[in-house]
DNA sequence: ATTGACCTTAAACGATCGTTTAATATTTTG
DNA sequence: CAAAATATTAAACGATCGTTTAAGGTCAAT
């Protein structure tokens, strides 16, 4: 019905998301934001408030996309292999995706203030509470052997995303165009090593599951 | 009163290292430094010249110390699997020690001073080909299939941080005491991951025997 | 044409940033 | 001890930071 803004927080969202995933939330001054978005640099705090509150609407829209990749990759049925070949399928995806917003979460995840440390726990536990029900119970059903999802959500996170989160550096350090054919089968390496690899915990091959 | 302090330089690392991490550069101000240091504001630049130059002296530790974990981890003689357990069990305390340390480099990666960046490719390339020559060319011999450092380098370094890395976070989700003994255990767990996974692309077995 | 709810702009605010300087204190050296 | 070298200090520099303000602009519905 109303049209509204003519795309001008589009705008300052998406040169957020690149300059930040680039040179870090606190190095990217406001002018060149909005230089970069095509728009006064009053719009910003105009639109959203502040530059952290900028900062926690990306964060929202990559939790709750994330979150649903979780729900739709592991809540179908499907053995423990099924569930997890398709988690690191579709992560693989999405973070391929949203190369840039993955960035901005992962690097700007030490910081201090309260406020964004209480918003990104509060996705922790939901995706703990999936990964928790849906990989760490059976799994432990099978090879009597509990491991928290506090181990495997961010083990899981920082396998896919270890390519993009050095990508800056290797891009330059290796030769050019070398290396290029081993990134595209990037996932599907990681995939056989992970998968491999938890079934060194469930010892012999993994039966059906009666989800 | 009267007391020489001529440690303090160390003391200027020591906090600097501490709140880059936890703050990020761009976000930890050289009187909030020089404070927590104890020291003059002006003492930073004396000693180091400029905030940027103390940021690659605390790169240049890390790097040197990692390449030396690397080095000592992969060239002494063994079996693939042997080299990858040192690698991982070192790499892995290595990390624990230096914990400020690897946040700091790994957090403060995409930043686009190219000053910084081919300082840290410099580094890519030395790891890169200890990598290479340890490690994949080991396993393209017995599985017939290359697998580029590329990916390889990455992603140990990724699992092996990855809990220090979402640590702020995950502190602030679980219930308190929670998670604490799986904490422990990490190092195995990926360890078990990583060597089973690994042997996905050998195949059946290593064939090589011990020493 | 006027209202009212958005959108956009230029200008300025005080605070903080990294850096430099000039003077003083302390230790080391000859 | 005096001189040279090194450490440390307080103060100020210009630049940039995030934010706010007040005015004007756009456009659909009255």
């Amino acid at each position: 019905m109303d049209k509204k803004s003519p795309d001008s927080k589009e705008r300052i969202m998406a040169s957020a998301v690149k300059l930040f995933a680039r040179k870090g939330f606190a190095s990217v001054g406001i002018r060149e934001l909005a230089e970069d978005a095509g728009v006064n640099l009053a719009m910003i705090n105009y639109f959203f408030g502040s530059k952290k509150e900028l900062l926690k609407v990306i964060l929202h829209s990559f939790y709750t996309s994330y979150l649903e990749v979780l729900e739709k990759a592991l809540t179908p049925p499907g053995t423990l292999d099924e569930k997890l070949k398709r988690l690191i399928g579709n992560g693989t995806q999405f973070i391929e995706y949203n190369r840039d917003l993955v960035l901005v979460v992962l690097t700007e995840l030490p910081h201090d203030d309260p406020e964004i440390i209480e918003y990104k726990a509060r996705w922790a536990r939901q995706a703990m509470q999936i990964i928790q029900k849906e990989i760490c119970v059976p799994l432990s059903n099978r090879c009597g052997r509990t491991i928290a999802p506090f181990a495997i959500g961010p083990l899981i996170i920082s396998m896919i995303s270890s390519r993009f989160l050095f990508a800056p550096v290797l891009e330059q350090a290796r030769p050019p165009g070398y290396g290029e054919q081993y990134f595209k089968e990037y996932p599907e390496i990681i995939t056989t090593i992970f998968l491999h690899g938890i079934n060194g915990f469930i010892g012999p091959d993994s039966e059906e599951s009666h989800e």
